[in-house]
DNA sequence: CCTTGACTTGAACCGCGCTTCAAGTCGCAG
DNA sequence: CTGCGACTTGAAGCGCGGTTCAAGTCAAGG
């Protein structure tokens, strides 16, 4: 019909995602094919752009449902803007965490403590971070 | 017996995981009790530390499984080195998407983009990386 | 028209990281 | 000595994020 739209195969292809991924992720409300060829979804090609904010933000650790939320977000939605909120400070925190965790991996790499566990450089990894 | 030693329910308290947890991480070879008072495990006081470290690796994304390897590591072991510095890689790779996640959060926080998602400042936070 | 092969469905299954349960043991306070 | 309650075990169960399977549909090419 409308050849700008492409199929499951297509768009797993190029997001990397299998297609059970993507009928998954559209159960979970997700994301959603434009129409359909016969029984086949057509997507648009934005989808692609949608994957790959839903690939990042659950790599970030989010949930697919707080995915979905977000996705679904409105300027108006007050309350969903505090979780935002909320989840910007908690990723803030990761960032910091994951900082230290590649300093000490950084070092493990050349460190000669055996074993590496005890090297007290190492083990700044898990320094504690103030109001953690 | 050794009353330096610490029982698993304190263990639990003081490291905020359940004891169920610690007795999975046993049978995964992740910590171990020095001893036994009775049936009870009694854990070394350093045990505590070696939670944290846990807690922070997982927290990170490492798998029980990768913690566990990465826990024994010697000094010698070369290969064990190299996927040390495969894994800094990878989470340098995580920090920097993490922290655009962060800084596109930030911007939702006051954004007026309705939906939020499509809105071109919040989606930096997909912004490809090179050699990704 | 007929085959091919990519798609469709729902349901079952998977690995991970635990938690829960049932049944039993034991240290310690009273 | 008698509870009590915190511990012990192995096995089963759970939520998440999918994958796999069986059986069926259908578009396009020869």
């Amino acid at each position: 019909m409308d050849d700008t739209l492409i199929d499951i195969g297509e768009v797993a292809r190029r997001s990397g995602l299998a297609a059970s991924a993507l009928r998954f992720y559209e159960r979970k409300g997700l994301i959603r094919a434009e129409g359909r060829n016969g029984l086949r979804r057509a997507y648009r090609p934005e989808t692609l752009e949608r994957l790959a904010l839903i690939s990042c933000a659950r790599d970030a650790g989010f949930t697919l449902s707080e995915i979905a939320e977000f996705l679904a977000a409105r300027p108006s939605d007050e309350r969903l803007r505090a979780r935002m909120a909320a989840k910007e400070r908690e990723v803030s925190q990761r960032v910091d965490q994951l900082t230290r965790l590649r300093d000490s991996l950084r070092h493990a790499v050349v460190c000669t403590h055996d074993p590496l566990v005890e090297c007290p450089e190492f083990k700044q990894a898990v320094r504690r971070v103030p109001q953690g």
